[in-house]
DNA sequence: AATAAATTGATAATGATTATCACTATCAAT
DNA sequence: ATTGATAGTGATAATCATTATCAATTTATT
């Protein structure tokens, strides 16, 4: 491991705010200035294939999660945030998938919506 | 509804493949000829935005659904290919959701892994 | 130390999506 | 039928996120 994929692991590994790669540059640059995007884009794509991160897909662009393992998430559609929703049954949905069973790898589930803090403001 | 967003709208609602915006643009031409990718896009949101049809943010680009209503997705992690998931019970996920249930309006559920042709491929 | 291999930073290139803007189509009111 | 107001279009430029390129630097190996 290069001292800059070091530095974007960390960054990742504590963040619980599912960053974006901007975010994670911000974060990496902190600890070494002198990083750049492309290393940031780098050695978080190295990560995801090593199974040592994950990516999301949502609005507002890809966010990177120190959390392993099925796990979902919430969106909010107003400021896009994205946290993690803790005490959710996955598995009760793969019970339906007879058919494709043998196939399927992984699940991304993504509950949206308006935040609670985005709700005060109205 | 003007005529271009007719057509944008009819590519979709034939459309079974949940295609990305090029997909629907080349359909729309077949249709008419001089249609532009931006008022593709124009009204592909005018009609996300109206509730008339869906967007799903997965690898390879957004996709436009024609099939409203939460259902669950696969898409094959090699070709990319999307297919509805049907027979998956996603009522069972949201017994969870006490905390935040009032402000969910939506889930997205994809699952991932290599579909049947590409794992016969091998 | 010398060489080879891997990684970096800088930047250009790409691809998807959105913004701009001059022009056109629509349509109600004259 | 003609106007004027407005909404929508096509063409294209701009933006944004991400990836590719490549010379320079760092790291590992002999």
């Amino acid at each position: 491991m290069s001292k800059q994929k070091t530095v974007v692991y960390n960054a990742v590994m504590s963040s619980s705010d599912h960053p974006t790669a901007d975010m994670v540059l911000s974060r990496c640059k902190e600890v070494m200035p002198s990083i750049n995007l492309a290393t940031v884009y780098r050695n978080l794509n190295a990560l995801i294939k090593e199974g040592a991160i994950q990516k999301i897909m949502v609005d507002g662009g890809d966010r990177f999660d120190k959390t392993l393992g099925t796990h979902a998430h919430f969106q909010c559609r107003v400021c896009n945030v994205v946290f993690d929703v803790d005490g959710v049954d996955l598995s009760c949905i793969k019970e339906g998938l007879n058919g494709i069973a043998n196939q399927v790898e992984d699940v991304d589930v993504t509950f949206k919506g308006v935040c609670q803090s985005c709700l005060n403001l109205n």
